[in-house]
Parts: structure tokens; C-alpha cells; sequence
RNA sequence: GGCGAGGUAGCCAAGCGGUUAGGCAGAGGUCUGCAAAACCUUUCAGGUCGGUUCGACUCCGAUCCUCGCCUCCA
């Protein structure tokens, strides 16, 4: 099996990548919490580690992907009184909401996608563990999380106890005997959901849900855990303390954390209000679109979003649809065959660039490669050989899944633009354009093509026939 | 202030101690009734200052700048 390499969060290096069972993976991406729609941030950690799934099972491994959704917090609580309607009632929306984003995006679904609020036996029992263990303590209903019992608190974030004292990060709580400590579980407040415990009637702290249910679904240990960087502190370093004290025994082995999404400079963020809803994106861009241009950077590097990259993002797509598209039209007939070896060396370069700690912008040039290769193509049998492997590796990255005639057909942009002539609109002004050409009244044939190009639609004269494709 | 990531050609974005990344744009060409489109070819790099080396964009040090985390955040 091919040798797989990822950048681990918790030693800050590239580290070969072993699963602790031969052949099978297990998964867990931190997901969202459900209190709003989903942005285009949340679209790429999902579509970098779809990719990631993909690769693996392209690979030859057995995955179990795990999503959760955090439907039961302080923002849920506090979103849902500001609309008057329950926490549960926000929950499922949102995550209608956000199914169907992940959806539209062809986003793989997660074999499991576990609630927090149907995992509380599981999450009351984890908290009674830890605080058997020593490593947690009731305190007027609260239940916290003792940061000092955990000598390895840190590593993840690189972070000392001493740098987060030093932090003046003077804690709220009364409560609590140490300001580092966490909440585990909440006491009830007035009008607030709450569910039975031990320590009376109360709600989970933010950090245990995940720690119970990658736990229940995926075992005491398992291989990566993946989130957006924004998790590391304090979300993940806290999921570690959880998981390691109650089990006594390491948790994850490989942490991946994908890059920001920023607009001018800034990180996308709710607080800021600069943050793009993947509902608002779709109805203006095409989802494979959104999908190439996440994957033009690496994982973990931030990426800039703006019209202007989303433009040239589509100039880099069409390209590749292109290739596909003449392809198809010029060669009806495309043998498929086994690849020779320089076909074989493609085949090898892309996995090895994934391989390399999923380097999709290095897989993608060989896409490119590719597409020249299409292109100058000279007989149809290695035509349809590179076609298809076109096709194949595309499909690891979730792209080119669409026909490519169809492709040009539709707008691929959006931008509050008029809806364009039809299909057959344009088919039948193509039609008169070939009559008047072949009458060669020359000033007839050009008014129908400025016609066309006024209305955004680009002909294209080939060999016998004319194609079209919306600009 | 503490911790971390990064600065690559006009723009976006990779790998690599010496051999073409890739895409867009630009230039040249092919095709075409002319265009357009498409295709082919191709120019242009490595924040700054030092060091290591036969040789550095790639390693080391310093420095400047940008971004993220340190509070909820994908």
C-alpha cells in the first residue's frame, strides 16, 4: 500500500501515517455547532477531509468517517430564546440546513453523524469516570474538569499552564478551584434544556460530547481527528485531557487541522460579520467550482476568498472541461484501454502528491497534465485512455463529475445576471448563423455572433459545426 | 506579551540543495471568411541581511512584514 505522510498537529511534523489496524481507518471530524448556517469556512474543512476519505479509499483503506453535530451549547441556548423557539427546533433546522449544503457540495456523508443531545449516558458517564479518576469535581451542580491532573495539558496547542495563567485569563466561574478548569457539565438555569444527572439537573459542557461519542463510535483510540485550526485551543487540547483521563491510554494518533478561510486578510468569521453562507454561495457559484477552488491550496494554508478567485478559479475548471468536452465531441467513439506507461506515471504522481500530506494543488497540476495531454492527443485510442483516467482521478478530489457539454450550458457564475436566452434559443440563432455562412453573407453571420456575445454566450467554429458555452 | 503558521514571478499556488510544477493574465504561433473561442509554444520568481556549501528559492541565524490561536469559532 502506497506510503501516506500528513503534517500531525500534536509534533508540529510530517510523520508517516500507520493505522492502528491494517487497512482500516478511523475518522473523526469535528463538526458544527448547529445554531446558524454554514459558511464557506465550514465547506472546506468538510471538502478537504471528504478528500481525505476519498484518497483513503481510493488507496485501498477501509474508512469509518465520523461527523458529529454539537446541537446542545451556550450559542444554540442563547440563539434559540433570541427566535423564540426551542433549542431542539434550531437544532434540526440548521441541521437540515447544513446536510443540505454538504449535499449540493458532494460532500460524501459521514458513515456516522452523531448528535450530542442523544449521546447523554454516554457523556454522564465519561464525566462520572473522570471524576472518579480524580480528574474532575462537582461544585454547586457544575462538574469541572481538573486541568492541573493532567500533566500532557498543552501539547497540543503548545501551550504551558504557566503561559495561560499569564494570559490573565481570570475565569468567571466562582466555582471553580482553578481558572484553568472546564466545565463538564452545567448546572440548569432558568428555561434552559436539561437532562437528569448525578449532579442534578444540568447540560453537557462544550469539549465532552466529542470525546464520548468518538469514544462510542470509534473506540478509546483511533487514528486521525480532524478539525478546523481554530479547534486546536481550547476545543481539542480539551477533548484530549478528556479522552487520555478516562481512558489512561492514547487518544488520537494523527491530528489534522485545515487552514482559515479569510476575507482581505481576515479570518471569516461570525464575529466579524464577514462570513460567506455556502446557501448564499450556491445560489452565485457552481458547487464544483467552490470544490476546485478550496482545493487549488493546501489543507492547511489559509486561502484568500473574493469574487475576483472564484473567477479565475472557474478560468482553471473550464479548462479541464474543456479538455473533456472536445474530447467527447471530436472522438464519439473513445476506446477505453489500459493505460500505458506514462499514463501509469500520472496515476503515480497524483496519489503520491495526496499521499504527501494530501496535496491537492500538486494533484491538481497533474489534472492539467493531463488535460495537454488530451488535447494533443493524436489517436483516438490514447484519447480515451487519458479521458478516463482524467475522469477516474477526478473523482478522488470530487470533481469533473459533471457532463462536460452540459458544463458550458449552464452559468457557471451567477452574479445577479439575467437568467440568458435558452438553449434552444441559442441553438436556433446558431442555426440561421450556419445558413448565412454557408451563404457566406458574412454580415449576417457576424450580427447573430455579437448578438450571442452581447447575451454572455461564446460561439466557438469547429471543423463542421459550431458548439456554444455560456461565459 | 506568549504560542504557532507563512512570506515564491502581474495574480493564485506547489515541489525541490544543482535538472519544466500547475492555473490565470501577457507574448508568439496554429486554426478561421474575418474574428472569437480553442489549441500549441513561451517570457517573467523566491521579503531583507548574513552564514553553511563547489552550488540555496530550498539548510542555519538575524531582521522586517502578514495571518491565526491565547474568549465562541471550521
Amino acid at each position: 500500500m502506497i506510503e501516506i505522510y500528513f503534517t500531525n498537529s500534536l509534533s508540529k511534523k510530517k510523520e508517516r501515517f500507520v493505522p492502528l489496524e491494517p487497512g482500516r481507518v478511523k475518522i473523526y471530524n469535528c463538526g458544527v455547532t448547529v445554531y446558524d448556517r454554514c459558511h464557506l469556512g465550514h465547506a472546506r474543512g468538510a471538502i478537504n477531509f471528504d478528500v481525505l476519505r476519498r484518497f483513503l479509499e481510493a488507496v485501498g483503506y477501509q474508512v469509518t468517517y465520523v461527523k458529529n453535530y454539537t446541537d446542545i451549547d451556550d450559542k444554540m441556548i442563547a440563539r434559540a430564546a433570541e427566535r423564540k423557539i426551542t433549542v431542539a427546533e434550531l437544532a434540526k433546522e440548521n441541521i437540515a440546513l447544513h446536510d443540505r449544503d454538504m449535499a449540493s457540495l458532494g460532500i460524501q456523508p459521514p458513515h456516522i453523524a452523531p448528535k450530542a443531545t442523544e449521546h447523554l449516558p454516554e457523556i454522564i458517564q465519561m464525566i462520572e469516570r473522570l471524576v472518579q479518576g480524580g480528574h474532575a469535581y462537582a461544585a454547586g451542580g457544575d462538574v469541572y474538569f481538573k486541568v492541573r491532573s493532567f500533566a500532557a495539558y498543552g501539547e497540543l496547542s503548545g501551550k504551558s499552564i504557566e503561559d495561560l495563567i499569564s494570559g490573565h485569563r481570570v475565569a468567571l466561574g466562582t466555582e471553580k478551584q482553578d481558572p484553568l478548569d472546564f466545565a463538564l457539565w452545567k448546572a440548569k438555569k432558568p428555561g434552559e434544556p436539561f437532562w437528569q444527572s448525578p449532579w442534578g439537573e444540568g447540560r453537557p459542557g462544550w469539549h465532552i460530547e466529542c470525546s464520548a461519542m468518538s469514544e462510542k463510535y470509534l473506540g478509546e483510540s483511533f487514528d486521525i481527528h480532524a478539525g478546523g485550526s481554530d479547534l486546536i485551543f481550547p476545543h481539542h487540547e480539551n477533548e484530549i485531557a478528556q479522552s487520555v483521563c478516562a481512558h489512561h491510554q492514547p487518544f488520537v494518533r494523527y491530528w489534522l487541522h485545515n487552514g482559515m478561510i479569510q476575507i482581505q486578510s481576515q479570518k471569516m468569521s461570525k464575529s466579524l460579520g464577514n462570513f460567506a453562507a455556502i446557501e448564499d454561495l450556491l445560489l452565485v457559484y457552481e458547487p464544483e467550482l467552490i470544490r476546485f477552488f478550496i482545493l487549488s491550496s493546501q489543507y492547511r494554508a489559509s486561502i484568500d476568498f473574493s469574487k475576483e478567485a472564484l473567477h479565475k478559479a472557474l478560468e482553471g475548471l473550464d479548462r479541464l472541461y474543456t479538455a473533456l468536452r472536445s474530447a467527447q465531441e471530436n472522438r464519439p467513439q473513445l476506446p477505453p484501454g489500459p493505460a500505458p506507461n506514462e499514463l501509469k506515471q500520472k496515476k503515480k504522481q497524483f496519489f503520491a502528491a495526496l499521499a504527501d500530506d494530501l496535496n491537492t494543488p500538486a494533484a491538481l497540476a497533474v489534472l492539467f497534465d493531463l488535460a495537454r495531454g488530451l488535447n494533443i492527443a493524436s489517436d483516438p485510442a490514447t484519447a480515451g485512455r487519458i479521458f478516463g483516467l482524467l475522469q477516474e482521478l477526478a473523482q478522488v478530489l470530487g470533481l469533473l463529475e459533471q457532463d462536460p457539454s452540459l458544463w458550458f450550458q449552464r452559468p457557471r457564475i451567477r452574479e445577479g445576471k439575467e437568467q440568458g436566452p435558452s438553449a434552444a434559443e441559442i441553438e436556433s440563432l446558431i442555426q440561421q448563423r450556419i445558413q448565412a455562412r454557408a451563404e457566406k453573407n458574412w454580415a449576417e453571420a457576424d450580427r447573430i455572433r455579437d448578438l450571442l456575445r452581447a447575451q454572455g454566450i461564446v460561439i466557438e467554429d469547429q471543423a463542421g459545426k459550431t458548439i456554444w458555452k455560456r461565459k
